[in-house]
DNA sequence: AAAAGTTACAACCGCGACGCC
DNA sequence: CGGCGTCGCGGTTGTAACTTT
């Protein structure tokens, strides 16, 4: 990442004189061993650096408080090790990230937050430091832009570790992967389509194309729904998807985490020349309008004109504060949303703890981007609520306000819940679940939802705490109620067929889950689209999934 | 050209997990 | 079982480099 040389690389130092260059500098350059000895802190000179590499040969990695000791380095244990794993080991990369990388880096960043160390496993050759770095600067970058965190067609889902919370969003691509023995062939998807007429989203062209819902598909093996993942806080629906969903999913600890080498997965893209990509076109991994939005149509989370210097949306819970349902029985709210795609709202099962993101810079760039647009004029009249859950408590929380007429600035068909929503809402950190019956019409009264949306039933994932991957509640997008048809119509991208997949998720869910479930053949779903919208990406280098280290 | 502001990155700090005694 | 040491992770800070005014 960082070309440039460092501080120390650009001023060696003698080697004799190391010590004496950590004496004399500021408070922050030295401090007290135990021993009583003064120790360097500060920038790393490249002396420092050949002693640590020499001790390192010597001795190997580990037992780091022994190397001030045995290698005269006055430098704590701590700060030599994170000096080598960040440094000088070998293999690691420098310089900036590739836009392979960085589209990785989101949507592992969308799927399990601020875990860098378990990011950095996917990233050979980087450090949970860099990741760190390249994440909070595109956090800040994005926030100054006005720039959703995520990709609106992302899959995302943080979690929490302690609460169990869960983030989880599905892209409006979303599409199935395909499972082939133990490993899951997961096509790729692109995102190319947010780039349509949207220069802003600078990002957008280098997501990686990696769908969580592949894995989901998989395990039911319905090609054709969307699939669920929790999002940060917030149900999505994917779009336009013939959504067929069983009960039963294993406990996320069968398949969050498979034992090293156990899992293989494996993406696979448009140009892929593996034969068994033609298993996408079989199981029909697309759905019909996904990808159905321009985002400089839909995307609630577009830069605003005008400096935007805002309240903080209302994210307070507010249970009782049925008001905030308002506005939004006219136009389906996401919770409404929830309802549908989760389960009936009699059996709307929800995990205590579902939600609460730790990951502080998701929810401070969530906070942000809510916070722009719910101060934006364009989203000031209608009031969208958004729900809590927890402790198996379904507390409301008015979320975001999003005018009505944001869908007037649609060319297509318009359904009222439309991306914008689900952009803001999905970046709102506020924790949202389903509340779930307020009004909303069945799906088949859905403009576009002609195709069948079975609601997924009790989707509720128990123990899915294990490594903070739970998968709970499923959020959908509410991209999702929006039919393919009339999105077809209005939007080129709706023809973007393009196929997300998600490498990640397949890794962390891991093949048990497809063997101990039941697969379900895919029989509805709209097949004439399957095979248009894998060739329509054109993604390149996106690495092999399957030759990244696995979760440890 | 200088000042002010911004960006990017290295490094530090605090805390928790883990293992050993 | 508790104390201690080590290690690793995630958050934060400091600052050089860069850009803008």
């Amino acid at each position: 990442m960082n070309l440039l040389p460092t501080k120390s690389e650009k001023e060696p130092i003698a080697e004799d004189n190391i010590f004496s260059h950590s004496i004399d500098e500021g408070s922050r350059e030295k401090s007290i061993g135990k021993d009583g000895q003064v120790l360097k802190k500060g920038p790393w000179t490249s002396a420092e650096d050949a002693i640590l590499v020499e001790y390192v040969k010597k001795h190997g990695e580990g037992n780091w408080n022994a190397v001030q000791k045995n290698s005269g380095l006055f430098r704590c244990g701590k700060s030599c090790r994170l000096r080598w794993a960040n440094h000088l080991k070998p293999n690691l990369k420098k310089g900036a990230f590739s836009m392979e990388e960085e589209e990785m880096i989101v949507q592992l960043h969308a799927k399990i937050g601020n875990k860098w160390a378990k990011m950095a496993t996917f990233l050979p050759g980087r450090t949970d430091n860099e990741i760190k770095n390249y994440w909070n600067t595109r956090i800040k970058r994005h926030q100054r832009a006005g720039l959703p965190l995520y990709p609106n067609n992302i899959c995302f889902q943080a979690s929490d570790e302690n609460q169990q919370t869960q983030i989880v969003s599905c892209v409006a691509q979303q599409h199935s992967g395909i499972l082939q023995g133990n490993s899951f062939d997961i096509p790729g998807t692109g995102f190319e389509n947010l780039n349509n007429g949207h220069a802003d989203l600078s990002y957008a062209s280098s997501f990686p194309d990696l769908s969580v819902s592949s894995m989901i598909c998989h395990e039911y093996e319905s090609p054709d729904y969307g699939y669920m993942d929790n999002v940060n806080h917030v149900k999505q629906v994917d779009a336009g998807c013939d959504a067929t969903f069983y009960s039963g999913p294993p406990s996320a600890s069968q398949f969050l985490m498979e034992p090293p080498g156990q899992l293989t997965f494996r993406l696979h893209y448009p140009y892929d020349p593996d034969p068994n990509f033609k298993d996408l076109a079989t199981f029909g991994g697309e759905i019909p309008g996904r990808h159905a939005f321009p985002i400089d149509k839909f995307s609630a989370s577009r830069p605003l004109s005008g400096a935007v210097k805002l309240e903080l949306p209302s994210l307070q819970c507010t249970e009782t504060d049925d008001s905030s349902w308002t506005l939004c029985h006219s136009t389906p709210t996401l919770d409404a949303v929830n309802t549908y795609v989760e389960s009936s709202p009699t059996t709307v099962s929800l995990q205590p703890e579902a939600i609460s993101p730790r990951s502080s810079g998701l929810l401070d760039a969530l906070l942000h981007e809510a916070q722009v647009l719910s101060g934006s004029k364009r989203y000031s009249s209608l009031k969208c609520s958004s729900s809590v859950i927890k402790h198996n408590e379904m507390v409301e929380c008015s979320g975001l306000n999003i005018s009505e007429t944001e869908w007037e600035d649609y060319n297509g068909p318009t359904y009222p819940l439309g991306h914008s929503a689900a952009s803001v809402l999905k970046e709102c950190t506020p924790p949202v679940c389903g509340s779930l019956s307020h009004g909303f019409p069945p799906f088949k009264d859905i403009p576009g939802s002609q195709n069948t949306f079975a609601v997924a039933e009790h989707l509720s994932i128990p123990n899915m705490e294990e490594e903070n991957l739970s998968s709970h509640p499923d959020f959908y997008r509410p991209d999702a109620l929006l039919g393919s048809d009339w999105l077809e119509e209005g939007s080129q991208v709706a023809k973007d067929h393009s196929v997300l997949s998600d490498a990640v998720t397949t890794t962390l869910l891991g093949h048990d889950f497809c063997k101990e479930h039941k697969i379900v053949p895919a029989g509805t779903s709209s097949d004439h689209v399957r095979g248009t919208k894998l060739e329509s990406h054109s993604r390149g280098k996106i690495p092999d999934v399957s030759q990244m280290p696995e979760l440890p």
